[in-house]
DNA sequence: ATCTAACATTAGAACAATTCTAAGTCAAGA
DNA sequence: TCTTGACTTAGAATTGTTCTAATGTTAGAT
């Protein structure tokens, strides 16, 4: 989905296009890189130097509440995103500290609503190892 | 694999067998529902009252690299830890913040030692969603 | 049994990531 | 122009985790 697909969707939905939010979204869609929150808020602060922290907070939760990029949980005690939505696997590597997209896998769960009686809303497959550069 | 086959093989690897280390892995074992350190280290304090949360962190990252426990990065900022080390799936109601089980899925990846040429060393496969109790 | 050196535990400080707060800014409609 | 609600900001507060330095324990050597 292009940059102007989203934004575009966002604005339907009645939310207010800021700078802040645009620049957000802009640098997850030219930033595939699973990005951290610290390094888009120094990359964002270079061009942007008042850009607060809490306003990348709020829009990185508001993006996500929308559906529009993906959180990622996979290291421990810090997030990562993706300007990806479509379900796929993830994998980091432990001595880099890097976040790989693995497209290959097909998962079992793909489309599924529910699994023992749970709403199923998210797919986060995650492996974690020792990446093709560290190995 | 029980407790006492646990608290064997660390023993046979060379690590001491403190009491702390057994009530950690105990605490483990008899409670089955993914509790958080904050959960392990308060229960264990009322039986046990001078243990440290730096035991208990220490304690959980040992029993992690020995292979006996296993980490879980499901929710965003805090750590959830397992008994149960064969892999499985994982579902996260982001309503109440339980963990539950789902052993119905059989995944792709079981058994492959490489991906993409990343060394595969763990699955973290996790579902997202609302479980059956807050629907 | 005693000594000793390595290892483990403790309490609390330090740190890092995230969330909260209160004040200031902006934009759209009356 | 004025009002209202939504958004942003800087920094404080909070939360979860790691570090530190002192103390306690263990296992092997004597
Ligand atoms: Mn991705
Ligand atoms: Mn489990
Ligand atoms: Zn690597
Ligand atoms: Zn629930």
């Amino acid at each position: 989905m292009s940059l102007k697909e989203k934004l575009a969707e966002l604005n339907e939905k009645g939310c207010t296009l800021t700078i802040q939010r645009h620049a957000v979204l802009e640098y997850l869609y030219e930033n595939r890189t699973h990005p951290t929150v610290e390094e888009i808020y120094y990359s964002l602060k270079e061009k942007f130097s008042t850009i607060s922290k809490a306003t990348v907070y709020n829009t990185l939760e508001l993006l996500n509440n929308y559906g529009l990029i993906q959180e990622i949980t996979i290291e421990k005690g810090k997030l990562h995103f993706d300007y990806e939505v479509k379900p796929h696997h993830h994998f980091f590597c432990h001595r880099c500290n890097h976040v790989y997209d693995v497209d290959v896998v097909e998962c079992p769960l793909a489309g599924k609503k529910m699994i023992d009686g749970h709403k199923i809303e998210e797919l986060r497959p995650y492996i974690i190892g020792t990446c093709s550069k560290c190995l």
